[in-house]
Formats: structure tokens, C-alpha cells, sequence
DNA sequence: CATATGTCAGTCAAACTGACATCA
DNA sequence: CTGATGTCAGTTGGACTGACATAT
């Protein structure tokens, strides 16, 4: 229960840290994160579907998160060429931009876990992971060289 | 990086077994640790702003919380018997029964935490804690010896 | 036909701000 | 007087349910 209790407050913590470096560029954590997945894939733009799986997140939050996104520029909402059902959401360049700024700022602050070593985060990700798996966490995305992944 | 994404996402897998458990208790695990940490204390009742410190929530969370907990008749607001600007919750009956009802669900499940033995339990912790101290956690709630605590 | 995708409306628990009455 | 305590009104970001139009 004291591991709880200390996984619940670091939480608590990190994310205030976070969030509270992100303000500044009008992003939460939750919607850096869709932008970072974004950046990450090859052409810049995902069927909201498949980033609410990799993000975890439920069908309705990706709606929003993606809304307030587009709203402030850093995304737009495309169709997707070849399944008329679903729709992209590509980065734009503000949306790089952005992204850029917030990381290099994130970085600076050690994102929150300037107390840990490299090794201490390594051991740390290493007693998390197991949980992960357990919850089925790394099973579902498995492989799908489809359209736009 | 990747530190984060995991506590990150430890937390939501945690949070949500948790709540799932407790759920049938007509709790959420915020108002589960305010039970608890009613029945830790000596009279079995705390003033409502030493209960957010401890808990470190805002000053309205906790109003809430207490509020929903009232309401189920789990806990009964009190005056506080020297200071007229305090209040006090006290935890009924009822409300013991269910915390130790929840509790014996919480243990069966391992707290969410079943993938790890109690030594990796034990080395979460200590990973985990200079975050905390680091946020000055440890470091208000100090020696009071005063009426309630 | 059944299934998948995204959206909408609405609910919920929680964190927050600002204001306030009350009392030490 | 100042400061502490709890509450209220209202906002925000996010998770959720149920329903739905549209397309595969």
C-alpha cells in the first residue's frame, strides 16, 4: 500500500511539474503527447483511432484533445484518402514548432525527474514495465503495416 | 522520457484497478484514503484542512470528498470542540465497516501492484520517495502536538 | 447485413480560482 | 486589525456512457 500511496503522489507531482512547464505553450500533458505521436510518425498525420490506442485514451478524449489542438493551430483534421470513415489529424507547422520549444523546455526541467540518475530511471522503467505488460499494454499494437501508422 | 510515459501510464492501470475494486463500495480511492487516514487517527475525526495537507488536495477538494462521504453516512461533520472556525469529520460505524470491507478487496488484489514481489515493492519506493521529499512532501506536515491530529 | 470510425450530448470526479462569512 | 478555516459559485481538463451518421 505504501508503494501506492508513492506511485500516486510522484504522479501527482510530475504531472503538476509538467503541466505547469507545458502552460506557457498552451499545451497539457495529454495533448503534448499527441503531438510528439504525431511528430514521430512518418508523415505526419494518424486516424484519430489509431492515437487514442497508442495513447491509451478513450474514443471521445482523442475527439476533444484534437479539437482544442486544431483550434490552436498545431493540427488539422484531414480525410483519410482511402478509408472514408476516418479522419487524419496532421501536424502543422506551428504544431512543430511548438512541440520543439515545449521538449527543449521539458528537458531543461529533467521532465520532473531531475531527483533520479539515469541508472535510477533505467531501474525505475524496469519494475514499471512488468505492470505494463500485465495490463496488456504492449499486445494490442502489434504489428499493422496498413496505410498510415 | 520514457520514465515518464511509464509512471505515467502505471498510474492510469493502477488508478483504474483500484477504482474498479472500490467501486462496489460506492468509493473512488480519493475517498478511500480519506477513510483511511480517519481511521489512523486517534479520535477517529481530523479537521477538514489538516485532512487536505496530509492528502494534499485543494481546500474545496476536500470539502467535496467529505461532502459525497456525509452523504453516504460514512463520515459525520462535527464542530471543532476549541477552534469555531474548524470542522471536524468524523468517521460512523458505517463508515469503518466499509473501509475494512474495501481494504480486504484492495489486499486480495494486491493493490494492482500483483506483478511485483515485495522486494521490487520495496525498491519502487525507495526510487520513488527523493521525488517526493524533493517536492517537500515530508517536510510540512512536521510535529504538532496540538488537539486533532 | 454486421462492423468500424468519429462525433455529439450529457454525466461524473477532481483540481482549480475567487469570493466570502466566520472566528482566532 | 490580520490571518486561518471552510464553503460556495463557477471554470477547466479529462474519462466515461449511449446514441448516432457514415462508410467498409
Amino acid at each position: 500500500m505504501r508503494a501506492v500511496t508513492n506511485l500516486m503522489r510522484v504522479h501527482q507531482i510530475v504531472l503538476g511539474q509538467l503541466d505547469e512547464i507545458l502552460k506557457p505553450h498552451g499545451l497539457t500533458f495529454a495533448r503534448y503527447e499527441a503531438l510528439v505521436l504525431l511528430t514521430f510518425s512518418r508523415r505526419g498525420s494518424l486516424p484519430l483511432g489509431k492515437m487514442g490506442e497508442r495513447l491509451q485514451v478513450h474514443p471521445t478524449s482523442i475527439t476533444s484533445i484534437i479539437d482544442r489542438l486544431e483550434r490552436a493551430g498545431l493540427v488539422r483534421r484531414q480525410p483519410h484518402p482511402t478509408d472514408g470513415r476516418a479522419t487524419l489529424a496532421a501536424i502543422t507547422k506551428a504544431g512543430r514548432a511548438v512541440v520543439e520549444a515545449a521538449t527543449a523546455d521539458l528537458a531543461a526541467a529533467d521532465f520532473g525527474l531531475g531527483q533520479l540518475s539515469g541508472a535510477e530511471l533505467a531501474a525505475m522503467s524496469t519494475l514499471l514495465t512488468p505492470i505494463r505488460r500485465a495490463a496488456g499494454d504492449f499486445t494490442e499494437g502489434t504489428q499493422t503495416t496498413s496505410d498510415h501508422e
